[in-house]
RNA sequence: GUGGGUGUAGCUCAGUUGGUUAGAGCACCAGGUUGUGGCCCUGGUGGUCGCGGGUUCAAGUCCCGUCAUCCACCCCA
């Protein structure tokens, strides 16, 4: 075959676009019971935008984003995620003026360029939610909470959530030097990987799962015993308010995120049916992002789910989306003329905003029921030419397999109480 | 970027120690009704066995290369 998708693409066949439809309408209904308004922003911005907010370090921004330059030798780079364009337009528009908090959603398409695997994609979708202006733990709370109500209305329970708060600047050098130092007093202990992450992104350390650095880590300096005043209350105010809402979380001091605008509270919603791709939906706070991308100092917090991974999860537990809904007619005609007759008849059914379909291939009566039968065409209708003679079309009911004659008129009359 | 697995019909897969026209199920088409679907029966369409090279009298099968794809590392949604 000549073309095929990029790796790390795919199709959405209409065997499958039913699902995402219906994930998007759940998620659209529930960010509107909360007032999330939603907003488009565009899949690609100036190259700077992504480095500057992800952060020049960053696995995402030194190896994984899809950059180019346009005729006019812009670099430009297609979103690996969406908080920054969202940053971005928020800025731009001045949203920060108008209203002193502003909450909004997204849901589209992201891009990163990692070795695909089960739950990961070159080009994958995401939903998510910003809400800019507040440095209330409510908001992160809310927003925790928001997040497990969407998984939980499309049928998700099979969730662990993992909660932790990275501190502020402040906070997170005292623990940084400290770490540094525990990591090479017992240097020649760890790992290959970690040896080098030491350099690069200390405490993605943590991330570690051979068995030799996790012993040594659990004796490591975490964050979480390095809070400040302020981070510390904070935290116990989200962990408090999760309580409230009965939200059950388990606290993880080695969840670090792999965005470096993350301040204060960052979680993540785990799925164990899913393979090493197991975060379903990741978050935080970013109180310092808009103040980096040229804002005022405003403090915020988002998260973002990934729509595969969704899919997966549904997939895995046969989940059922609903019915595709059913043809309520299917027009048989048999011959020319009772084709033109179809092709007025198929338009006034339309008009009455019903489902109807019609054979194309003039093919023989036995197909085209076949084709109906396909279909799941509640009714078919059969004009032939001596129904055109009498001036009648067979109404034939697929389910009874019942039929009779009827008058045009009487037709037309009859289907309009079906309208609405 | 690194490692491992897998490439045979539209889909899911068989194919013996290398052996002659490469198979099944599903799907699709036609017939079993002259103008009537589902179930059943009969028949049919469909494959450069991913691609290139090599070994051999003989390769879907063995070897090398290459491409694609999947999983894992990494990282994340």
């Amino acid at each position: 075959m000549e073309f095929r998708s990029i790796y790390g693409t795919g199709d959405i066949l209409p065997e499958d676009s039913f699902k995402w439809q219906h994930i998007e309408e759940k998620v659209k209904k529930i960010m509107a019971f909360y007032n999330y308004k939603e907003i488009r922003t565009p899949i690609f911005e100036s190259t700077q935008l992504f480095s500057r907010s992800i952060g020049e370090d960053t696995d995402i921004v030194r190896k994984e984003m899809y950059t180019f330059l346009d005729q006019g030798k812009r670099s430009l780079t297609l979103r690996p995620e969406a908080t920054a364009s969202v940053v971005r337009a928020y800025l731009e528009h001045n949203l920060g003026k108008v209203f002193p908090f502003v909450k909004l959603y997204y849901i589209g398409p992201m891009f990163r360029q990692e070795r695909p695997q089960k739950g990961r994609l070159r080009q994958f979708h995401q939903f998510g939610a910003e809400a800019i202006g507040s440095l209330d733990p409510l908001v992160d709370a809310e927003l925790i909470e928001l997040s497990t109500r969407i998984h939980h209305d499309l049928g998700i329970e099979d969730y662990t959530l993992h909660l932790n708060s990275i501190g502020c600047k402040k906070c997170r050098s005292a623990h940084r030097d400290l770490f540094i130092k525990f990591i090479k007093d017992r240097f020649e202990n760890f790992c290959s990987e970690c040896q080098l992450r030491l350099n690069r992104n200390p405490l993605r350390i943590f991330d570690c799962k051979k068995e030799g650095c996790v012993k040594i880590l659990a004796f490591a300096p975490k964050m979480i015993d390095f809070l400040c005043e302020e981070c510390r209350t904070h935290f116990e105010k989200v962990k408090s308010y999760l309580k409230k809402l009965g939200i059950e979380y388990k606290e993880d001091p080695s969840l670090v995120r792999g965005l470096d605008y993350y301040t204060k509270t960052v979680y993540e919603l785990k799925s164990s049916l899913l393979g090493a791709q197991d975060t379903l939906c990741g978050g935080g706070r970013y109180d310092l992002l808009i103040e980096e991308l040229g804002g005022e100092q405003t403090p915020a917090m988002g998260f973002s789910a990934g729509m595969e991974r969704i899919l997966l999860v549904l997939e895995l537990k046969k989940k059922k989306f609903g019915e595709d809904e059913r043809l309520d007619f299917f027009i048989c005609p048999l011959g020319q003329g009772a084709k033109e007759k179809a092709l007025k008849l198929i338009k006034d059914i339309r008009k009455k905003n019903l489902r109807s379909d019609m054979d194309y291939l003039n093919r023989s009566l036995k197909s085209q029921m076949k084709e109906a039968n396909r279909q799941k065409a509640k009714k078919v209708l059969i004009i032939g030419e001596e129904e055109l003679k009498k001036g009648v079309i067979i109404l034939k009911d697929m389910e009874s397999g019942e039929q009779k004659d009827v008058g045009m008129n009487e037709f037309l009359n009859e289907i309009s109480a079906y309208e609405e």
